[in-house]
DNA sequence: CAGAATTCATGTGTATACTAACAAATATTA
DNA sequence: TAATATTTGTTAGTATACACATGAATTCTG
């Protein structure tokens, strides 16, 4: 007997659901978990192409670049041209966005915290990992 | 030090990627993973509102009329009048739904497999029971 | 060096996914 | 029963997410 409620990718995307109500919550800055783990991605790399910020965040041509120019309509990034290459769109922090970075990161790992909080501690290294495993 | 990689909404989202490319790479019905979800709920309870069915696969009710609009363009479902009570859309396979839906359960179990093929077993087993608690 | 291949960014089209507002039908309750 | 509340379905708006096509710039290669 076939049951969805047992099939990885359906499980998957309550899961993500769950996440994503979890993010919206607690989500003061206006930001989509998308949105979010581009930011990130910025404040780490410093200044970073577009597409090359698409995939260290995972996500193709179309999606980082509406995803970028969201950010930058809310102030967080500004884009400037590479004056090595012309064809690169620069994507980097204003002002704004270095503030928020923290902010940013105690508001994340309070997400991971409580959509993992159905698990022990034990039980979160060892699904996480796993998780990892299926990337 | 705040890593996205150990973010289990990130995780999420990559792990959920994965399984949509192994899914499309064997859909042979040009079904996406959600219609496929929609479609066998369908075949599992019979005649359903379309709101019902909705809430049946976690999609709100802007999400499950697209689906089934697509559903019934594709010739998979049929769409009728609930006779006792003139607000509901009454969705129901047709011949050519029910003739698919064991190619769907082997297709989705082949999917599934696949998705978890980077765990043994044993790993599956409580990877899926802990992924369902965070639903 | 010149032609070919690749990379970067943009735009179009389709498909989830959720919010909010709305009208019609049904159910509840005062 | 009449007023109220809920349910059902639709529509509009925003935000991922991916495939595909296009053009400009850069890199590779013969």
């Amino acid at each position: 007997m076939y049951k969805l409620e047992e099939q990885v990718g359906y499980i998957l995307r309550l899961a993500s659901q769950r996440h994503a109500t979890v993010f919206n919550k607690h989500s003061e800055l206006g930001l989509t978990p998308t949105q979010f783990s581009a930011l990130v991605r910025v404040a780490e790399m410093g200044n970073c192409s577009q597409n090359l910020l698409g995939r260290r965040t995972a996500m193709d041509v179309a999606t980082i670049k509406g995803v970028v120019t969201r950010l930058k309509a809310k102030g967080f990034v500004e884009l400037g041209a590479d004056p090595e290459d012309k064809r690169r769109t620069v994507v980097s922090l204003t002002k704004t966005g270095r503030e928020v970075i923290k902010q940013l990161h105690k508001f994340g790992a309070m997400v991971t915290d409580e959509t993992l909080a159905p698990l022990s501690g034990e039980e979160r290294k060892v699904f996480l990992e796993m998780l990892k495993r299926l990337t």
